[in-house]
DNA sequence: TTATATATTTAGCCTCGTCTAATTCTCTCC
DNA sequence: GGAGAGAATTAGACGAGGCTAAATATATAA
């Protein structure tokens, strides 16, 4: 069995080589985690003595095909809770994270597929990122489009936002901006500010177009039509 | 904060002083906890230091005033686990408790709070052990009959199961015995053996008496009416 | 190519919760 | 009231996960 605190350095590997798509750095990993160094070194030793983890001192590690399954069970029970907190039990899209990220490493897989079942086995969570299945498929995550790539007069669809800045996710929900919401693109200015409206407002929502490219859209209408 | 484990023996404290009313020795808590009594020593001093319970050595423990709610707590996790695992997913009777043992130290008093306010802030658990209220107050648990204090011919109602083995309790559930289900005895031996006859079945279900007093009952009929 | 800056690892120590072995206390029985 | 038996505590160690300070490897810049 793992503890979990080797559970969350995993995941923290799985989403780091995912953003950079080269070995992981000790420093990259101990920023993380929030630990020093040094720590992060003991602890990637004793991950890849159990073969969760290739590590070359000095190059960073990388997660094996052992340790990839592990992490997606933990994405699994993490991304279901998040959408059973949301849907079955009131919580509030900045509330969950949290509590799915305590939780995650202590239910049951008896558990996460009894939730799975309770909600009709979702295939996303509440921002939008996909959840594996029972059996770890995972489907590729939406790429394509984000906020900042459209044009003014623009009609998208929401597809996903990203989950890890609470405050972020309170700001958007306050404005009604959550993934399937559609909103029109009123306003991009050339120092880097995105305006929209969300459909059926009157509201106008101001984001950097730093967070709007962190923003995935499917693009519905454009301008001309 | 506590750790999962300071919790358990708080909890496991709790339990062996509501059993024999005296202090609760180093031995039994070892044997409770499944570890050597050294273990133990250490353990009740670091919580005695922060006066969850008063220890004096050679002679045992007691939770203190600040201890009991931290117990109550960690109770009101539980068996709202256990009620809503049974009861919206889909959990046996017996798989309950390891589920419940593991996630009471983990869930946010948040998540206690939404999942009673599901379930209607029920009173007791499924084996009918009272649930303390948010404000952690808990009905004293019902006392007075047990099975094995029955008359051949009575009809009683079954008002509380003990948790703590789940072979018995696979077995009681099996033969429809839970909480609100009426039996009729019909046999008691001088060797200490109970037959009963659950409401509606012409199934008979043998216990031994130690097993029949720890299954509190709610007297409906005597044989005589 | 060498020198310096930066990243990483090693060394050594700490706390938590556990263990075994050795010691000390308490209680009972004569 | 003293001798054992039995229970509890102390002593010392270990693995997990963390830290700081020191040493070393890598990368960059002259």
């Amino acid at each position: 069995m793992l503890s979990a605190i080797m559970e969350d350095y995993l995941k923290a590997i799985y989403y780091l080589q995912d953003e950079t798509d080269e070995r992981v750095r000790t420093s990259t990993l101990a920023e993380h985690m929030d630990v020093e160094q040094p720590s992060v070194t003991s602890m990637v030793k004793k991950l890849a003595e159990r073969d969760f983890i290739h590590y070359k001192p000095y190059k960073g590690v990388v997660l094996t095909d052992t340790g990839i399954p592990v992490v997606l069970e933990i994405i699994r029970h993490h991304r279901l809770l998040e959408r059973y907190l949301t849907e079955r039990l009131e919580y509030d899209w900045a509330e969950v994270h949290d509590e799915a990220d305590r939780l995650e490493h202590h239910i049951s897989n008896q558990f996460a597929d009894r939730i799975a079942a309770q909600l009709g086995n979702p295939a996303v969570d509440p921002h939008g990122d996909p959840i594996p299945t029972a059996d770890l498929d995972v489907s590729p995550p939406q790429s394509g489009e984000t906020l900042a790539d459209q044009q003014v007069g623009d009609k998208v669809r929401i597809e996903r936002v990203p989950d890890n800045d609470p405050d972020l996710l309170r700001y958007l929900s306050e404005h009604g901006i959550t993934p399937k919401t559609v909103v029109e693109i009123v306003e991009t200015t050339s120092f880097g500010m995105v305006t929209l409206d969300p459909d059926g407002t009157d509201e106008r929502v101001a984001l950097p177009e730093e967070v709007a490219r962190s923003i995935i859209a499917q693009t519905l209408t454009g301008a001309s039509n």
